[in-house]
DNA sequence: TTGCAATCTTTACAACTGTAGAGTAATATT
DNA sequence: AATATTACTCTACAGTTGTAAAGATTGCAA
């Protein structure tokens, strides 16, 4: 039971992101928050959403005549999914190359870097101990 | 002049990296490769090959009857282009916390966990070295 | 020179994605 | 009740992507 990894589009995300912002919430609110940032007229923004539910990353509640969207995934799951994307593609599935890559081509300041070294530290320290959950 | 950004597709992926690995190379060559680990035939491979050609992810050159093509994008600039799109829809374009949620959600092993902090380590020490150059 | 083998060109098509107009239904207002 | 408002449904369309068949070329072998 693996999990699914799922592979949003452009689009999707600006849509669950607002979905996880204000869920549950009806279309119409959500194409209000979009209406500013992408430009998206309500049948856009409702055609997505619906297009959304057929492919299990939104659910929907009818209340009267009036449809409640919530996520079907939360954020973590996405953010994992793109990641995997990312390392798939293009690192082979690999990880730690791409996390290298990541230090070796952006360069992070001082700060950040001391940030995830510390926190690379705390790591270290906690797998190290237990060993068995 | 900003550099700009490439965002492949998986089946570019698929035909750049043997590119990478051949180049020059003719397109019977890059589908030999690909009919064992994609399956794909001839005409397939030479229509993302010169769509590749049209958007500038490859060139070509041809000898007599025979075309040969090359990348025009190196392996690290489409490596960026696809933690920059991650980083971009799934962390709001902010790469440190793109890292940390990769060190928190993918249990590393304690080797790669020291790796890292030995290379965030050098990279520290540089950095706070230079300041200018 | 004639035909074969290798390579290229053209055309197609379905699924997915972004984008949205137009029409319908249900509710609220006067 | 008549109308205005709100929200929903249906339909469409162009561009991208994966996938490939069929036909045209061209250089080489017999």
């Amino acid at each position: 039971m693996t999990k699914k990894n799922y592979e949003l589009t452009e689009g999707e995300w600006a849509i669950i992101q607002t979905v996880w912002d204000k869920e549950p919430c009806a279309a119409p609110v959500v194409q209000e928050e979009l209406e500013a940032r992408k430009n998206w007229h309500y049948s856009t923004v409702k055609t997505l959403m619906d297009r959304m539910v057929t492919k299990g990353l939104l659910t929907t509640e009818r209340i009267r005549n009036l449809i409640l969207y919530r996520s079907a995934i939360t954020k973590v799951q996405a953010q994992k999914g793109e990641i995997m994307r990312a390392v798939k593609r293009a690192f082979n599935g690999a990880l730690t190359p791409m996390m290298q890559f990541m230090l070796d081509e952006h360069k992070l300041s001082q700060k950040q870097l001391a940030e995830l070294e510390s926190l690379i530290r705390k790591k270290r320290r906690k797998s190290g101990a237990r060993k068995k959950r």
